[in-house]
DNA sequence: TCTCAATTCTACGGCACGTAGAACTACTTC
DNA sequence: GAAGTAGTTCTACGTGCCGTAGAATTGAGA
């Protein structure tokens, strides 16, 4: 699938805490106030990279083209720690280190969504 | 904590398939019945990258000396979930889409280990 | 049509990684 | 203890990804 460089994942949290589309200078002003300038030819490439790889869409019919991101940033997360589990080999022994390490509140919201059916 | 490329994670899973440590030479043959052909001096290279990174530790005292994982797979690939789960934000949303996804199999073994730990 | 903002094209430097030759070290054997 | 050899370290090169951005181009409004 293909992996985030450091500026290509504060991207895409520009574009999921957005919440919708952004053009490329929203992305280039809100990376700047989280004390980061960069050129606008920079987030462009940034921006058009991450749309080679699958991880945002752009509108280009309205002039400042619109970007924004394909997938949520929690099924982005999810998708990375299925793949992690994917190829573990013994899924037993890394669900229990997995759920081991876990805080008391991420093991209740867990406990929650596994739910009543066992 | 550094990442491992695909040569590396191939070494990895070597020396974790072993259970125990391995010679630079063992890595080798291993790798080759794997269908992977190197110079020995490739593996001691990737070997000692490993170390560097704390993947690995090496037993110098014999002569062949000797080398052996630091963390078993189960405990690297539950680091790395944990990792990934770490820079996520909305846990609740995260491990929803994360329990949404796994085997009938992998969600009976998340629930028995939950429900010893409450 | 002219201008200016927005976008694409192109490119460069650095770093990580796969790969391995050359040089060096240290047992084994005579 | 000299020599051979198995094993190890040093050094290095090519490639691809990523951060970065200038130059060239395109498109929309005056």
């Amino acid at each position: 699938m293909g992996t985030l460089g450091e500026l290509e994942r504060a991207v895409m949290d520009a574009l999921w805490d957005a919440d919708g589309s952004l053009s490329a200078y929203d992305v280039q002003h809100r990376l700047e106030s989280d004390g980061r300038t960069l050129a606008a030819t920079t987030l462009l490439t940034v921006l058009s990279r991450l749309e080679k790889k699958g991880f945002v869409s752009s509108d280009r019919s309205s002039r400042p083209h619109h970007y924004t991101a394909i997938a949520s940033r929690a099924d982005h997360v999810a998708e990375l720690m299925h793949s992690v589990l994917g190829d573990a080999g013994d899924r037993t022994a890394v669900l229990e280190r997995f759920v081991g390490g876990v805080s008391a509140e991420d093991a209740a919201i867990l406990r929650q969504l596994l739910g009543r059916s066992s």
